[in-house]
DNA sequence: CTTGTAGTATTACATCTGTCGTTCTCCCGG
DNA sequence: CCGGGAGAACGACAGATGTAATACTACAAG
């Protein structure tokens, strides 16, 4: 348990947003995020550069050059910044208790019947696993 | 399924601080969130007192005078600001997807095979709940 | 060599958040 | 009636974010 930096890489939703079509495609041009993008939301191609650059910053992305254009590629992974936001929540509404979490999913939320049987059939195989 | 309007109570790990002092008491004035907060950050009392202001900006909190003294009471419970985030996180990473979030915990964080049985036990208990 | 243009770099601005310092006010003790 | 304090009101400032206009640059076509 050496897990104990409190360095969570969150994440908003309109960053998100940009890492995403970046992980689906492995590596992308402002333009073709841009385009990506345009669908819902009419954002200005300078608007996405800003961004992409400032994830860059924060080191998030790389780019690298080709031709005149900037490819853009992650740096980190999806299940990392999944991991990390998950995390970030766990810890700040729960004190860490991910069972808490949990209980809280299978509870207050809106969680319908086939939902949770499909839940159980995972922890059924999550059991088996380690057993296994 | 009428659960489209996206307005998410996200708070922030410092807006949290100061709600889980308001909902352990009930209600509180400026100086006894500020002592309440003192134990790991020192934040100065007009500090505190900025950030309960804009959180009653946002209609989280309201305030009654009390002698020369504010006392800051929360407008929204826990539980729905817990709905709140959770539901954001899952919409966000997930496509609001729950039991996605729950594979996700089950499999990428570090849950003990303890946690898991507790989970079971959950889970089992919810099934009947809506059986019965 | 000139110019249009695609594409990056720079600058800007509003809002939110964290964090206070300073000022204003009003009540209590003298 | 007056001065000191306690606490609220106001204003500030820096950093992050969302959003984009404008400026600059370098290549391709003529």
């Amino acid at each position: 348990m050496t897990a104990e930096q409190h360095t969570y890489q969150d994440l908003t939703e309109l960053q998100l947003a940009l890492m995403e079509v970046l992980w689906e495609k492995g590596e992308a041009t402002v333009a073709e995020v841009h385009d990506a993008l345009l669908e819902g939301r009419g954002l200005a191609m300078t608007t996405v550069a800003t961004l992409l650059s400032r994830l860059e910053k924060r080191g998030i992305v790389v780019h690298r050059s080709e031709g005149r254009q900037y490819v853009y590629e992650p740096l980190v992974s999806r299940d990392v910044v999944c991991d990390s936001m998950v995390s970030a929540l766990t810890d700040r509404l729960f004190s860490g208790d991910v069972t808490a979490l949990m209980s809280h999913l299978l509870t207050a939320s809106a969680i319908s019947p086939g939902d949770l049987a499909r839940v159980r059939r995972m922890i059924e195989q999550s059991t088996e696993t380690r057993h296994g």
